[in-house]
DNA sequence: ATAATGCTAAGACAAGTGTCTCTCAGAGTC
DNA sequence: GACTCTGAGAGACACTTGTCTTAGCATTAT
């Protein structure tokens, strides 16, 4: 059986979030930022997650002070990125543009977003994607 | 402890999508459907994926002919409705214009797409979202 | 009626998740 | 040195997920 891959879990997801915004820090100082956030873990189960991510190697850790300090290895876009494409490829026959215009249709963007939006679009027109290279039509 | 929210992890997931394409199914059925989209699993097994669930509100079952006849209860645009919305909750503080935009820069859209997303901006920006009103700062 | 089949029910079982309690070793304090 | 505070480590424990084995009931074919 092919082993499962390495997922990041809600609870993990949530101690790599306090990560990725202070960019390290001990199990106290994480517990403290987490509590601020509405977390009500305890220092242990903090201590086991931030455990766990490290042994997915999403995290680092060094003890040159008193206590280890996390860092993580990871960074937020390579989640993210992983999490749409296996939402994508789950739900949306791997097309993203299926998911985006899921998005538009079901969530109006604020003005200034769609402006964005739009000034990407024309652009990706302009210089036309596919697989190869730059292109060469 | 808050109870766990309802999930539907990914075996589950592959069970409803083949009930959603088929409309329903006996076990037998499903299985086959599945063995050619290529899971290699047991007739026990989706059985008791569909027992799941069948427990979790997710599908109901009929049993008029000699085998149950399950069928879904919950659509394809729902749990693509939650999913999109916790990932967004989750990696885009909320904010759904992200993603988008995250989608578009990082998976371009095949040009046909392009357009209907293009159209889709603009119809928008002309008829401004309902409920909230557009302001004027 | 019997045997052969198909179906469900019940449960097993390992790995993954969510959370925690306990214990012990160091550092700092009196 | 004895006491206390902090933090690491170990392990616990219940529930979820992925998969399956078995035993027993219903249906059908012989």
């Amino acid at each position: 059986m092919a082993k499962r891959p390495v997922t990041i879990p809600d609870a993990e997801l949530d101690v790599l979030k306090v990560l990725w915004q202070k960019g390290q820090g001990t199990v106290r100082e994480l517990l403290g930022a987490l509590h601020e956030s509405g977390r009500t873990w305890s220092y242990a189960t903090v201590a086991t997650l931030l455990e766990r991510l490290s042994n997915k190697g999403m995290v680092a850790s060094d003890r040159s002070e008193l206590a280890f300090v996390y860092r993580p290895v990871i960074s937020k876009q390579e989640v993210r990125q992983k999490r749409v494409q296996s939402l994508v490829d789950k739900l949306y026959k791997g097309e993203p543009g299926l998911l985006v215009m899921h998005l538009l249709k079901s969530h109006p963007l604020p003005p200034d977003q769609a402006v964005e939006v739009k000034t990407l679009i024309e652009q990706m027109s302009n210089a036309p994607p596919k697989g190869g290279a730059k292109k060469k039509k």
